[in-house]
DNA sequence: CGCCTAGGCTTTGGATCCAGAAGAGGGAGG
DNA sequence: CCTCCCTCTTCTGGATCCAAAGCCTAGGCG
């Protein structure tokens, strides 16, 4: 009675949180019963997981052979920040005006502990990619559309990968212009600029985007 | 050994074409016994079907309480429009390079049905809503990315009861307009015109949200 | 007479067991 | 020696059974 919440849910948090660690990578499969085991609890509530995570774009399913980690084309990740570009602007113009001004505050510390972290460290790379989300995703905590947040947070599930190789691989080198950004963002989202918010928004997302196009060599296929 | 075509995908397609035909009301639970007594299946499949209609925005699920079509508000189904009127321009520009002349012509058919259907029966309703959607998810066949045709699916699936209660609401008083528009978007198709089918296509799902915008007595809340 | 509480009933969540499909490895034949 | 086919193993998919949580109703008390 104190905490039975969920062995579904239990399983899909942690799965969930190994994905987006990188500690299960694109293509691998992953096999229920040795989850089950490792979690201590039988293989259905692991299935279920499976479906929640597969809802949240985190992994695929083929029929017979188990559930991956999809991985995808460089195109692929091409298009999914076109579509952030778009859907985010959205998401940023909904949230805004329901933004607290606690809200505001918790953004700003965001923003201070990534500009804090140690440049040139690897294993601030984790920290800084669980931040950077955790910021962006929180600018949107006054958005009431459902359908919109899940979308948006799909997307970023799906290219966690592709984003940590490409943090790794550049280093912290352009690091100011993404905190130039954010300091940007965090302004007008203080000033309640909806319109200066969804252009800062978009030409952060399009300039991380044409980035990534620059790194052929992050994407396998 | 005859069709084993996976029971929870058969108990989904079922589900999925009952919500879409307006069988199943938002709102309304969904009692897994009676589905799986009817469908001639354990509970299992059941559950994993709705995890996957979940996964396809026509569910919702609320533990230990069970699963309902989830019911939207004006403004809901407002930005809904908004997120197609962005993702579904993405999606015809991808689209339109990949699709063969046999594609463009099964679209041409697709809207002479679309015409063809008579006006003020109230059977043509659900004729037109499906001919509708057929047309428009085709035009997308060409588009790759996977997560772009899902996110549109997901959004059409979800506002589907609201479009169905508008059309049964206002007649085919201004079907004419959406002919013409389908024409316009046919022929930019047809001619490759990827800026021209990205603005038509706009322009048609803004002037349908603002239609839907005139009638807030489609929504309960 | 009304409200609160407790118990049963219904429905979902989880575990174990069994069936079926896909892949790998070994043996036999060309 | 190579290749193809068969079999065996392993893993997912489905069914039945049991536990727990929520809701509704009835009874008692104020």
């Amino acid at each position: 009675m104190t905490e039975v919440a969920a062995a579904s849910a239990r399983v899909a948090d942690h799965l969930r949180r190994a994905i987006l660690a990188g500690e299960i990578a694109p293509g691998e499969w992953i096999r229920q019963e040795e989850v089950a085991e490792r979690l201590g609890s039988s293989r259905l509530p692991v299935r279920e997981a499976l479906r929640i995570l597969e809802a949240e774009g985190l992994t695929e399913h083929e029929r017979h052979k188990g559930a991956r980690v999809p991985s995808l084309t460089m195109h692929e990740v091409d298009v999914v920040y076109r579509m952030r570009e778009q859907l985010e602007q959205l998401a940023i113009s909904e949230s805004i005006p329901h933004l607290t001004s606690a809200d505001v505050r918790h953004l700003a510390e965001l923003q201070g502990r990534i500009e804090a972290l140690p440049k040139g460290d690897d294993a601030a790379v984790a920290d800084f990619l669980e931040l950077d989300r955790e910021f962006h995703l929180s600018s949107y905590t006054g958005c009431t559309i459902d359908q919109l947040t899940s979308s948006v947070t799909r997307l970023w599930n799906s290219t966690a990968h592709y984003r940590r190789t490409f943090v790794t691989l550049t280093g912290p080198g352009r690091r100011w212009v993404i905190n130039a950004e954010h300091r940007l963002l965090l302004d007008a989202i203080s000033r309640r600029d909806v319109v200066d918010a969804e252009r800062t928004l978009a030409g952060h997302i399009r300039r991380t985007r044409i980035e990534l196009g620059k790194h052929p060599e992050i994407f396998t296929r």
